[in-house]
DNA sequence: AGCTTGACGGTGA
DNA sequence: GTCACCGCCAAGC
C-alpha cells in the first residue's frame, strides 16, 4: 500500500471519484482534484491512476484497471495525454466502445468534445449525503 | 540520501 | 491567441 495513510486516502478518493463518472462520459484530472478538495493537485490524480496499473497501489487489489474507469479521465484540453502513446490509443478505443466520439488528430492526438461528453458536477453524488467536511 | 520527472492546471507575461 | 513558471506528492535514477 502507499507510504502513508494520508496518501492512501487520497488515492482511494481518486478511484472512488473516477468510479462516479457515468458510462459514456468523460472528465478531467483537474476536476477530479477539485472534487476531492485539492484543486491544485491535478498531478496527484494522474499519479494515483498511474499506480492503478501497478501493484504498488493495490493493497488488496480492490481497485484495478477493471473496476476503475480510468479511461474516462482526460486532460483539461479535452485530449488524451501522449503518455506511452500506446496506452493512449487503448484509452481512445475504450472510450469509443462506450459511445464516446474520439477525434483522432494526424499527430496521434486524441480529442474528446467536453460539450457533448463532459461530466463536471459541482460535487460527487455520493459526497452529498456524507463524507468530507469542507464548506465555504 | 538527494535530485528530476511525471496520466495536469491555473495564472501571469 | 501562445509560452513559461509554480504547486503538489510519489516514483524513478
Amino acid at each position: 500500500m502507499p507510504r502513508s495513510e494520508e496518501a492512501a486516502a487520497w488515492t482511494y478518493a481518486v478511484y472512488n471519484a473516477v468510479r462516479e463518472v457515468p458510462h459514456g462520459k468523460v472528465t478531467s484530472y483537474g476536476h477530479i482534484a477539485r472534487l476531492l478538495g485539492k484543486p491544485e493537485c491535478p498531478r496527484q490524480v494522474g499519479v494515483s491512476l498511474k499506480a492503478l496499473l501497478s501493484a504498488t497501489a493495490q493493497p488488496d487489489a480492490h481497485y484495478n484497471n477493471s473496476n476503475v474507469p480510468w479511461q474516462r479521465i482526460i486532460n483539461a484540453k479535452g485530449g488524451i495525454s501522449p503518455r506511452g502513446a500506446n496506452g493512449a490509443s487503448q484509452q481512445a478505443t475504450a472510450l469509443e466502445a462506450e459511445g464516446v466520439q474520439v477525434t483522432r488528430g494526424a499527430l496521434g492526438e486524441y480529442t474528446i468534445d467536453f460539450t457533448t461528453y463532459g461530466w463536471f458536477p459541482d460535487r460527487l453524488p455520493s459526497d452529498l449525503s456524507s463524507e468530507e467536511e469542507d464548506e465555504e
